[in-house]
DNA sequence: CAATCTTCATAACGTAGAGTTATATTAATC
DNA sequence: GATTAATATAACTCTACGTTATGAAGATTG
């Protein structure tokens, strides 16, 4: 025998609340509705749910046995309820993200610490890639969200993409390097260290080259190449090395004294650091938060480094 | 935002069963009919329940969630079919039964026991009373059965009698009692000994009187009165009085050696010891249990007791 | 890569049942 | 016995569930 859940609801109802119309009220219904649930539901069931004939309606054992049963019932629909309003609030799911390495190891994992805290059952797996990789990832259905530097007018059809920081590179150095200690810098100054290099495919592999065109040097020597900015970091601090890396993430090294920029204004790139994602596919409701998060950071970001910028100055 | 807990459960067969076709096998439903509820459980959430455009279905993670909520509200419906299973057949709620006070204690007491071991989760109350108030207290609807003598021909309209044993009285006294070495007894060795009474509102108080005048007694010594039967059996033991009690009280003592009856036929009352119900109040399944039990255990003890008849010695 | 297979989605339609309001019954109370 | 309060019934509408038939699309295979 099939008994619909529904009806044990309505039936936990009626006898935590004490009667039929109350239990009625309860659950915004009519009381004839309820009655004649009741009734098919004892019908159904071929015994009787309340004591014939007694006007303070008398539950019956079995009715008592099942109206627990209904609870549960409620409880667990009560569960799911909650379950579905948490996931369309963007408080529970899962939101796969990926981007540059540099700027996912430098930055973005900092801010993923932050939206942890405030949303623990959102699920952010991370995942690294550039520009082009990351768009077959979006569109391949893997990713939701990926950020990476890419030229505002240079969007392709069929993704969406929202700038959030403009691009700009610095020369950086270890804390400890020679140059950091000089008031004056010249051009000159810098040709003689080595230079370590991103990736081969990284795109700051290209500004890295760019860079040290736009400032004359032409033939540098490569020290270091490939590794991500941990290792970067390390082999910077343990040597006289210098390299060019996202003025954002150098900046938020700066507390930690792991990283200085040096203030020599160079050439910035015409890409905008952004939040790229297609634009057919439907984001996911956890998706939408961590984004806004993360776009609310930035401008955080943006605007601490406007403040800090004023007081710095730059060579150019 | 109220979900419908039967779509739950349909949620729940879908994803265990890895598909909306198996699902809708093992719900015994169409395939049609379960990816329109799944569509429309969809629309109401406002969240995809299954990846789109994955041909093996894939759940997501807000699926697996509320599928799990699923699998208990399977559950509960089960448990609850499983009570009224229960219940139908007579396996689990109450019987109310009464009756006078000497055959409960004496007789059916007992066969609750067997009763309780077979069905634990029978619940047996149990009162006592005499034929005009276990009238009332079953019309009155406080009781479902009552067990007592009755007259075949004299049961009232508005109840059902079965009679499920003779009414036969013996004379009992205690197995150290003088008489019981005896082996030929007169009906003149026992005028001497004092007698025991039943409550006076009891039918046993006037079948003893009857019994004694029956054997020519008409002025007889009462030294104990009003006791219920353990009472009656103590004083038995402890003195050399004698008293009148139903056969089947006295057989079922025998074996504890605490009760033996006297060898002398007396007259036996024209009331039968049966099952006393109203005719229009519909029997629980619990109670129509008990009370086949009841009887199958009276036939059982009637035909034990006819076969220990035949090799017995009655006097007249 | 076309063909095929499998599985899910959609369409169309009949019906059960859950909702409503209005009203009749009935148990409890004074 | 009259009154009151709660439940049952009636009559009707409409949602939604069930069906079968069929279309569409991802997965698989030669």
């Amino acid at each position: 025998m099939k008994i619909d859940p529904s009806h044990l609801e309505i039936l936990s109802a009626v006898v935590s609340a004490g009667g039929l119309t109350e239990g009625a009220a309860v659950l915004g219904k009519s009381q004839p509705s309820v009655s004649r649930t009741i009734s098919m539901l004892e019908a159904r069931i071929g015994s009787r749910l309340f004591e014939k004939g007694r006007r303070p309606l008398r539950p019956t054992e079995l009715c008592l046995t099942l109206a627990a049963e209904g609870r549960d019932i409620f409880d667990a629909t009560e569960r799911a309820s909650q379950a579905v309003i948490k996931y369309a609030g963007g408080k529970s799911g899962t939101a796969r993200v990926a981007g540059s390495p540099i700027f996912m190891d430098g930055v973005i994992s900092n801010m993923i610490a932050g939206f942890q805290v405030a949303f623990p059952d959102v699920r952010i797996d991370q995942s690294y890639g550039y520009a082009s990789g990351l768009m077959e990832q979006l569109a391949a259905g893997n990713i939701d969200l990926a950020i990476c530097p890419m030229k505002n007018d240079h969007v392709p059809p069929g993704y969406d993409f929202e700038a959030i920081l403009p691009g700009r590179n610095v020369i950086a150095c270890a804390p400890n390097h020679p140059l950091a200690r000089k008031t004056s810098l010249k051009l000159e100054d810098i040709v003689a260290y080595p230079w370590i290099a991103p990736p081969p495919d990284s795109p700051l592999y290209e500004d890295l080259q760019k860079v040290l065109k736009g400032i004359g040097i032409t033939d540098f020597k490569v020290s270091f190449s490939g590794g991500s900015l941990v290792s970067v970091m390390n082999v910077l601090k343990g040597s006289d090395s210098l390299t060019v890396l996202p003025y954002s993430v150098v900046f938020l090294q700066k507390h930690l004294k792991s990283l200085i920029a040096l203030p020599i204004r160079i050439e910035h790139p015409e890409r905008q650091l952004g939040l790229l994602r297609r634009i057919d596919r439907p984001e996911r409701p956890a998706v939408v938060r961590f984004r806004k998060y993360i776009k609310q950071e930035f401008a955080s970001l943006s605007h601490t480094i406007g403040e800090q910028e004023r007081n710095m100055l730059w060579r150019k």
